[in-house]
RNA sequence: GCGCUCGUAGCUCAGUUGGAUAGAGCAACGGCCUUCUAAGCCGUGGGUCGCAGGUUCGAGUCCUGCCGGGCGCGCCA
C-alpha cells in the first residue's frame, strides 16, 4: 500500500469525514497526554472505520480497546476519558461508548445535508484529494511483446493498470504510464522470420513454415504487405532457406516420428534470414513487423481508453549502452561471476533461489539483463514509487529483480509488482480458450467488440486482482439488471430522465442556492443515500492505495441500488417546489458521484439507455 | 520436490489492514407497474469461512502443520 506523503487534506477541499474525525480523536489523545492522564511509550495509529450497523453510529473506533494494555487501564474507562477530552464539533450529533470499548460516532444530520452542495460545487472533483501530492508514481503495465495482437489476458492488465494510474492520479500523486516495449530479443527475430516466410510463400516458394513460429493471420497481413509494397524484391529460393537446418519438431497432427528440435530449428532459420537477406533487407522486414503490431497495440489500448506517456523500448536500453553499465557496475560491486562462458548476476546472496544468466555464452544478454537496467533506470529518473503491473504467471521473476536492485544499492521498496491474474472467458456456460502461438486466441479487439469497452472495462477491473476471473461473455453482454455495468449506467441515465422528465411537464429545475431547502430531506432512504456518497472519497482513497479497483466498483454497485430504492419509493417531481428542489439536489448530487466513480473505471455515463 | 498464490451461501465474489450478530449479486421461492424508463424495487430460504492446532479480551483476517486448485522453478521472453 502507497503511504500518503501528507496526511492532512485541505480542508478546503472536500474534506472527508473520516479524517475530521481522526483529527478530532488525535486531538483528545494529544490533551489526554498533555495533561498527564495517560502515558505511552509510543503513539499509536488512529484507526476509525464505517461501521457495519447503523445502531453503532456512523464511525467507531477500537482505540481505547488497543490502548487499554499499553496504558494499563480499563478500555470502557480509557474510551470514557478519550470522549469526555473530544473538542466540540458540529460535525458531531453525539458520541457513545459500546461494547467492551468502543467509541461510536454519531453524525449530525447537518453534516450529511452539507455534503449534497459540496458535491455539486465540486462537481467533477468531489473525491479527488491531494494526498499523494508532491509524489511521482511511475505504473508500468500491459509491456506485452509486440509479436502479436493482445489477447485478453492482456486486456485484464491494461484494465488494472489503467484504472491503478487513474486514481492514483485522482489522490494527488503525479502518475507516469509506461509500456514497456520488448523490441529486441529472440521472439522478435521469430517473428520478423515467420513473416519473411510467408512472404516467400506468397511469392510462390513451397516450404514447411516451422513449428515454433508464428502462425497467426497477422503475419499472413505483414507479409502481404511486404509483398505487395515490394515485389520480389526479398525472395530468396526456399531450398536455400532450409539448406542444412537442424530438423524441426513435428506439426501439430504430424506423426510425432522424426523428433527434431524446434528451437535450433528456428535460430537456424533465423540465421539463414539474417545471411541470406543482408542486414538492410533483414533489418526492414523486423522493422515491418514490429511497427505494425506496435501501431496495432497503440490502436486497440487507445480504442480501449487506455493511454501513456510513454513507450518505453528494450532496445534503446540496449543501444545506449544501459545495459553495459548495469552488468559493469554489477561487476565492480562484485555480484558477478563468469561460469561455463556466461556471465552470472548471483542473486542468491539476495535471497534469489538460484543465480542468474546476464550473458548467454554465444555473447547475447538476456532479458533478464535489460530488466535489470530497466528497473534501474526507473528508479534513477527518480520517481519516489514504481509500479509494475505483470501477469500472475511471472510471479517467479520478482525476487530476481529485487535481488538486482538491492545489489545496486537502491531501495526495493520503492518498487511495487502488482500481479494479475488471467481471465477465463465463458460463453454459454463453456470455457472459451485461448494459445498465443497456435493463433486460435480471443483477442482483446474481439472482447470488445462483442461486448463492448464499457462492459469489458467494468468487469476486468470488478475482482482483485490476485484472483482467478471467469469472465463471463454472456453476461456482459446481457442487457439487464443481472449485468452490474448496466445496473450502474442506469441509475445514472435514470436521473437523467427524471430531469427530461420535469422540463417536459414544465417544472423548473433551476437548483436553490447552497444548503437551502435540504432539511426537507428526512426519508429513511435519503439518509441511506446521503450516507454512500459521503463514502465516496474514502472509497477512492482506499482504492487508490491499495491498488485496489474493485473496491470503486462494489461502491458504484452500492450508490446505484440506493438511488433505485429510492426511486421506487418516493417520487422526485413533487407538487411541494421546496421538497422537489431539495429532492433533485440530492439526486444530482447523487449522478455527479455515479459519472465521477464510472469516468475513473473508463466506463462511459449515458443520459439514456 | 521447492517457492508463490488462492480456498467464504448451489454459482460468481466482497469482507474497511485483528473488532460488535460473516455480507452482496446471480440462481430458487413469494410479492410490487393507470404514478419520474419494471434495464427497477421489496421480502423469504440458504454458512462447520478447506481441515486441525496456536497467538489474545476478540480470528474469515495473524502463526504452524496438513488437504485441494492455479502458477512458477531455462544461457526463453
Amino acid at each position: 500500500m502507497l503511504r500518503p506523503v501528507n496526511p492532512v487534506l485541505d480542508a478546503d477541499l472536500i474534506a472527508p469525514m473520516k479524517h475530521d474525525i481522526t483529527a478530532l480523536l488525535t486531538a483528545a489523545l494529544d490533551q489526554l497526554l498533555a495533561a498527564g492522564q495517560l502515558t505511552l511509550t509510543m503513539r499509536p495509529d488512529i484507526h476509525i472505520e464505517r461501521t457495519k450497523d447503523t445502531a453503532h453510529g456512523d464511525f467507531a473506533t477500537n482505540l481505547a480497546l488497543l490502548l487499554a494494555k499499553p496504558a494499563r487501564a480499563k478500555p470502557r474507562e480509557l474510551a470514557q476519558q478519550l470522549v469526555d477530552a473530544l473538542p466540540a464539533s458540529p460535525l458531531i450529533a453525539r458520541v457513545e461508548i459500546a461494547g467492551p470499548g468502543f467509541i461510536n460516532f454519531f453524525l449530525a444530520d447537518d453534516a450529511y445535508r452539507s455534503l449534497v452542495p459540496r458535491i455539486l460545487d465540486a462537481g467533477p472533483d468531489y473525491g479527488r484529494s491531494q494526498l499523494g501530492a508532491g509524489q511521482r508514481v511511475q505504473v508500468e503495465f500491459v509491456s506485452a511483446n509486440p509479436t502479436g495482437p493482445l489477447h485478453v489476458g492482456h486486456g485484464r492488465g491494461a484494465a488494472y493498470g489503467a484504472v491503478v494510474a487513474d486514481l492514483l492520479a485522482a489522490v494527488g500523486f503525479t502518475v507516469h504510464r509506461e509500456y514497456y516495449v520488448n523490441d529486441a530479443g529472440r521472439q522478435m527475430d521469430i517473428l520478423a522470420t515467420s513473416v519473411w516466410l510467408r512472404y516467400l510463400e506468397l511469392c510462390g516458394e513451397p516450404l514447411r513454415f516451422p513449428s515454433n513460429g508464428y502462425k497467426g493471420d497477422y503475419v499472413w497481413d505483414i507479409a502481404a504487405t511486404l509483398h505487395r509494397e515490394h515485389g520480389d524484391a526479398y525472395q530468396v529460393e526456399s531450398e536455400q532457406v532450409f539448406a542444412n537446418l537442424p530438423a524441426d519438431a513435428p506439426l501439430d497432427g504430424e506423426p510425432p516420428d522424426p523428433v527434431g528440435d524446434k528451437e535450433a530449428h528456428i535460430d537456424g532459420l533465423i540465421a539463414a534470414a539474417k545471411r541470406l537477406l543482408g542486414d538492410n533487407r533483414y533489418r526492414y522486414v523486423f522493422e515491418l513487423g514490429l511497427n505494425t503490431i506496435l501501431d496495432d497495440i497503440r490502436a486497440d489500448l487507445a480504442q480501449f481508453g487506455v493511454t501513456y506517456q510513454e513507450w518505453y523500448s528494450e532496445r534503446s536500453l540496449t543501444e545506449s549502452g544501459a545495459v553495459n553499465r548495469a552488468i559493469e557496475r554489477l561487476r565492480a560491486l562484485g555480484h558477478v561471476y563468469e561460469h561455463n562462458g556466461a556471465l552470472w548476476f548471483r542473486s542468491t546472496a539476495f535471497g534469489d533461489e538460484k543465480d542468474r544468466v546476464m550473458v548467454r555464452d554465444n555473447g547475447q544478454s538476456t532479458y533478464f539483463a535489460s530488466d535489470i537496467a530497466y528497473h534501474f533506470d526507473k528508479l534513477e529518473r527518480g520517481f519516489d514509487r514504481v509500479i509494475d503491473i505483470w501477469g500472475a504467471d511471472h510471479h517467479g521473476y520478482i525476487p530476481r529483480v529485487k535481488a538486482a536492485l538491492q545489489a545496486l544499492g537502491e531501495d526495493v521498496n520503492r518498487l511495487d509488482v502488482l500481479l494479475v491474474q488471467f481471465a477465463i472467458l465463458y460463453r454459454g456456460g463453456e470455457k472459451a480458450q485461448m494459445s498465443t502461438r497456435s493463433g486460435e486466441f480471443v483477442t482483446l479487439r474481439e472482447l470488445r467488440q462483442e461486448v463492448g469497452r464499457d462492459a469489458a472495462r467494468f468487469f476486468y477491473v470488478m475482482r482483485r486482482c490476485e484472483q482467478h476471473m471467469d469472465f463471463d461473455l454472456d453476461l456482459a453482454k446481457s442487457e439487464s439488471s443481472d449485468n452490474p455495468v448496466y445496473y450502474v449506467q442506469y441509475a445514472h441515465a435514470r436521473i437523467c430522465a427524471v430531469l427530461r422528465q420535469a422540463a417536459e411537464r414544465g417544472l423548473s429545475v433551476e437548483l436553490s442556492a447552497g444548503a437551502d431547502n435540504l432539511e426537507r430531506l428526512s426519508e429513511a432512504h435519503e439518509q441511506a443515500l446521503l450516507r454512500t456518497l459521503s463514502r465516496y472519497p474514502e472509497t477512492v482513497e482506499q482504492a487508490a492505495l491499495k491498488a485496489e479497483p474493485h473496491q470503486l466498483t462494489h461502491y458504484l454497485r452500492e450508490l446505484a441500488n440506493d438511488l433505485h430504492t429510492y426511486y421506487n419509493a418516493h417520487p422526485f417531481l413533487v407538487e411541494d417546489s421546496a421538497l422537489r428542489d431539495a429532492r433533485l439536489k440530492l439526486i444530482l448530487a447523487t449522478r455527479q458521484v455515479l459519472r465521477n466513480g464510472l469516468g475513473l473505471i473508463g466506463v462511459s455515463a449515458p443520459e439514456s439507455m
